[in-house]
DNA sequence: GGTGAAATCTACCTAGG
DNA sequence: CCTAGGTAGATTTCACC
């Protein structure tokens, strides 16, 4: 299990992965080999996922950022494939989730402008058989972003 | 501008930001030099935001993630920066937008268990004044998780 | 918890277009 | 003059004590 330690360890690293083990522990209070091993642990017990690079969407032009929810018309295992290909094969869309509720999806989408998106749903999303009705929402303003889980 | 390269080394760093210089370079064709170069060149662009760990919700004991969409009734000022305090002071919610329509909240919750879902929906949500109606759906599958951006 | 060898980063230097 | 590649000193990591 985690010691408290543990989890401020975890929390550290989520804002910032490239903290050094000398930099850890001193916010730690623990010695630089035994930041460096705690690390080490956490990583082979698969608490840690991956090591990632964010990026500035807006920096990358890409001004437009949405969640769209899409309702599949006809349930069969091969509609939900083929539409988990098509989201896999669109490169605007980062993310993509199966929901409580009847065949429903939330998608998470980033755009160059608001056309593209237009685009993206009609031309794509919508011309795909077993799609039913597609609803987007604009992201005005993110407020709380990617805080440290809970731990 | 940003060339082909500098785009691969971003896609790159966003599925392993511990890569090595030795590596981008060996990926992109370059010397470790310039690998090295382009990476911080990206960095004071602001291209980059920055380098993040990834955990797994579910070795963390988070088994419940769920969407909340949230409609405050009064729309002033004051309930809304209420609101956005009451987000920020809970652990449980981890991001948090504000999207397109009449004050409406999307905000993204790991949860240990479906009990500690439904306290955060009644205990803590429909508590506050502003808080209108609120409306949680669970994830299921995440299909795609987290592509690189299109750049 | 500490230490030292190995790996890595990065500032500087040189070469070529 | 700008971009690419090489090198060496400084930093960081990690296996061992």
């Amino acid at each position: 299990m985690l010691d408290d330690t543990d989890k401020r360890l975890l929390a550290a690293l989520q804002q910032n992965s490239h903290l050094t083990t000398q930099e850890l522990s001193d916010m730690l209070n623990l010695s630089a080999s035994q930041a460096g091993r705690r690390r080490q642990r956490l990583e082979a017990e698969g608490y840690i996922r991956n090591y990632t690079a964010r990026l500035d969407p807006a920096r990358l032009g890409l001004s437009v950022q949405a969640f769209v929810q899409v309702q599949l018309g006809t349930h069969g295992p091969d509609q939900s494939q083929s539409f988990a290909r098509l989201v896999n094969l669109r490169p605007e869309i980062t993310s993509a989730w199966t929901l409580t509720g009847d065949a429903d999806y939330l998608l998470r989408v980033y755009c160059e402008d608001l056309s593209a998106l237009n685009s993206l749903i009609h031309e794509v999303l919508l011309r795909h058989e077993a799609v039913s009705r597609v609803q987007s929402q604009i992201v005005m303003d993110q407020f709380k972003q990617d805080a440290p889980l809970p731990t």
